[in-house]
DNA sequence: CTATATAGGTTATAACATTACAATAGTCTA
DNA sequence: TAGACTATTGTAATGTTATAACCTATATAG
């Protein structure tokens, strides 16, 4: 799979960040490689995302890089967010994901997409409240 | 814990309602209940997920009352979103919470509040699309 | 080479949410 | 009960996020 230019100036921009981006700081990021209106930006995002390349934060109406593009079709989606430093990470966890799974037969629903956003205060941050 | 005659209001629509409702649906819906801005609704929608008595569905930036209001301070919020009929569901999944929670011991973040929302096809419409 | 699918360009507008400032109503206590 | 404090409400303006509609260009398979 080859991105094109404009795919791969979105998708190079939010790996070099670690926070995320909304589409509209995306755009004025990129009106220097030819980025003019905001549909540009979701276009490119929204391939992406279906690519599994990129994420949205639902809660945070942002988007950011995956942190784990070579697990393709990795349904469950998680993330940590502190609101403190607003550092944001995304992990896996396979006991949680196979819970899920059990329950989402026990249900009978058909998972095709999951999000799961946790807020909270990370361990750094916990520290630093100690402190001061 | 009394509520206001606006925060009645507004709990009463999302209550009566089985989908969720934007903020300026429940805006349009309650004119006549002499809501006039956003803003009214907003603090209102605040004042009532504060309580724990609605929620906010993340990924549609729409708003449900809770299913478990006697379940307080219940931090893990968790739905599963039908894409055919739109319907909405909330669940509590006891084994589901202790392995987040514990996962959360071990990475040492402090949660905070916790959104999961999972996106598919219910039993219902799994059942409608084979008939079709 | 031409049909089809995918990507890109542009304008306008829809949908969602907050800032700022002022006024009012309820609650507590001296 | 007056004064202080807190929570709630009113209103206008503005900021932020996302999509509709229509059209053009590029790539790729048969």
């Amino acid at each position: 799979m080859k991105l094109t230019s404009k795919q791969d100036s979105v998708l190079s921009l939010l790996l070099q960040e670690k926070k995320t981006l909304s589409a509209y700081t995306i755009l004025e990021r990129l009106r220097h490689q030819g980025f003019r209106a905001p549909l540009q930006v979701y276009r490119v995002l929204d391939k992406l995302i279906e690519l599994g390349l990129v994420h949205r934060l639902e809660s945070m109406n942002s988007f950011i890089a995956c942190s784990y593009p070579q697990f393709e079709n990795h349904t469950l989606i998680a993330f940590t967010i502190c609101k403190h430093c607003e550092n944001i990470t995304e992990f896996h966890n396979k006991i949680l994901n196979e819970e899920l799974n059990k329950y989402m037969q026990t249900i009978h629903f058909q998972e095709e997409g999951t999000k799961l956003e946790i807020r909270g205060t990370c361990a750094l941050c916990q520290k630093r409240q100690v402190i001061s």
